[in-house]
DNA sequence: TCTATATATGAGTATATACTAATATATACA
DNA sequence: TGTATATATTAGTATATACTCATATATAGA
């Protein structure tokens, strides 16, 4: 017990610190979009290059890079160059397996 | 295999249908804010009366009003009612368990 | 060095989101 | 029925977000 006050009304009640608050809103932010759902879906299986994954889920080229840019910035993804093409993987076993047992949960309805 | 085709390129990447897609990104924008973190992190506890959570959380009693009713929404909480006073409380259990992964995953940091 | 291909970036726009103040509703009780 | 308390709702506003077009950058090869 850290309080000598034993009423329930008066707990402590663990506030998150603000660091931990921006981490977290900021991790389930990155799923909250089914644009960024989407091709971490795809990422799952294997690498892509982004004009794979723009052509695979018919989005604009632009598109998919703006959302590569923001889950690169999370560390969600990463790339490596082969010539004038990249290829992004996922990079937050974290967050795949939260995606993964949230979309398991989702379809098993 | 499913398909006769075997190079890589051709691979089916299993799309996810419209309703996984939504229901997936609605549970993580749900959890994508910290006003909703801080509510559902008080409801690991207990079950909290409206105006308990916004004089713990130093929020405006419409600001967690409406954010209670989003949640209630998709049912990650529920209330019962005492006269006037409305106890929520939490009723997603799956949701509540990736909330707390990722709470401890970030603060391990 | 010129051209082609792959990707990134910047700017503009439309929509979504979160908050606030003000007010409405609901319940309890005198 | 009138008043007090707890909560919900409405409307307005500011900010964030996701997309698109146009263009810039980077690499490879002729």
């Amino acid at each position: 017990m850290k309080e000598t006050n034993d009423t329930a009304a008066l707990e402590p009640h663990n506030d998150l610190d603000e660091e931990t608050l921006f981490v977290v809103s900021q991790t389930f932010k990155a799923l909250g979009d089914p644009t960024r759902i989407r091709i971490l879906n795809l990422l799952f299986q294997r690498e892509y290059a982004v004009n794979d994954i723009a052509e695979t889920l018919q989005l604009r080229q632009s598109t998919v890079s703006h959302q590569l840019r923001f889950l690169k910035n999370l560390r969600l993804v990463k790339y490596r160059r082969e010539g004038t093409t990249l290829y992004y993987s996922q990079d937050d076993d974290h967050v795949m397996s939260l995606l993964k047992m949230t979309i398991d949960h989702a379809s098993h309805n």
